[in-house]
DNA sequence: GAAGTTCTAGAATATTGTTCTAGAAAAGTA
DNA sequence: TACTTTTCTAGAACAATATTCTAGAACTTC
């Protein structure tokens, strides 16, 4: 967890910033967004009030640090898996494997994002996840524009590619992290990708 | 939308309830949950702090009121929509169909639920909604008994078949209500239909 | 029409996010 | 090192907002 801070805001000079995110990040997690207090994170972190506004500006800020962060560590893990691809449909699998991997593996982060992502899409950080939107999904595009001038991949809305991708494999995590099923995206981890390339494939 | 609060706190005797619903759900959309304060809401139904107190007594008790109205509207508009299905395809592409039209025409409603239903599901109303959630995929989960026995339908992890038929869906639904892309989910319905059937049946 | 219940109203209170000022610690500079 | 500047910590003071409480109006019931 700790590792996934150090890559945003590295160095022994904010091992206390860091600190304070790995206190809020269990608070949120335990009480949910808005039952957590600047207070019981100040408490928790052995902080003071000045020091989480000096470093996170006010408690939107704070969530949306931490919704980088984690957007990023998600990017992170997922942008190479895609590259080792030779085929289309490796790209699709190795995209579907990546996410389900990452969600189980950083559960905490995982359901921190889903909570807080209308938080972070209502507020002044808008811009900033719109960018890295773009970004996230423009490698798949590249792929899904092959796959079809090949005949291998159906032609569809543009904008229903992404849907019809990590739809299904991201409702399973939601429902994973709130408790609604049992397995962890892993152990479903073949037929949330073969399911993915059903959707896209013209010939399954 | 009045029609939709009427199901759920009919009568005259309870107009002002429902206007204050009405008002509360308008004020949530512009400003979002955190945003809107209990004053805003009063201002905006003319009401006062003591009626609104003592409607829903509190606000977390107001948003539980919205979802589960509007949880209950969907349900409502859903469920006949699969019972005219004569094939395990007819079911699947039934649902579909009736959840991206009750999306696209309520999307107010829908809009709303997912803002707030991580601030239901960690409350104190988190038991009313698992009744709900075990009755709505009641009928579907039958279908998919009789489609896998018939050879028609993959047997596959039955906690994994809710989210390969509506997370495709479900996930546009997201992404057109917060403007991330433009065509209503109607006019995709076809394609969303087809790639949930084709995830789950033997031979698409 | 009287008793009981539900509803409206808003002032008072409590909780909680935010600002502000002062000083400590660290970094830069000569 | 000594001085300056910047960054960080600290918590009291403040402001915004949810919630409680009491009183009375409106409606139901018998």
């Amino acid at each position: 967890m700790e590792s996934v801070f150090e890559r945003v805001e590295p160095g022994a000079r904010r091992a206390h910033k860091r600190h304070i995110m790995s206190c809020a990040l269990a608070c949120f997690d335990e009480q949910g967004l808005e039952a957590t207090t600047i207070d019981t994170i100040r408490q928790r972190a052995d902080s003071s009030i000045g020091s989480i506004y000096h470093h996170f500006r006010n408690k939107e800020g704070l969530v949306a640090a931490l919704y980088f962060a984690a957007l990023d560590d998600q990017q992170a893990c997922m942008a190479p898996a895609m590259e080792g691809a030779a085929t289309p449909r490796e790209a699709v699998v190795a995209l579907i494997h990546a996410y389900l991997k990452w969600v189980t593996e950083q559960a905490l982060l995982a359901r921190f994002m889903f909570r807080a992502r209308a938080a972070v899409a209502g507020g002044p950080f808008n811009e900033g996840l719109k960018a890295r939107n773009k970004a996230r999904y423009g490698a798949l595009l590249e792929w899904l524009e092959k796959g079809v001038k090949a005949g291998e991949i159906r032609a569809l809305p543009r904008e229903t590619y992404a849907s019809l991708l990590i739809g299904q494999a991201e409702n399973y995590c939601r429902a994973w992290l709130s408790g609604r099923v049992k397995g962890d995206p892993t152990s479903h981890i073949d037929v949330f990708a073969e399911a993915a390339w059903r959707s896209v494939a013209v010939t399954p």
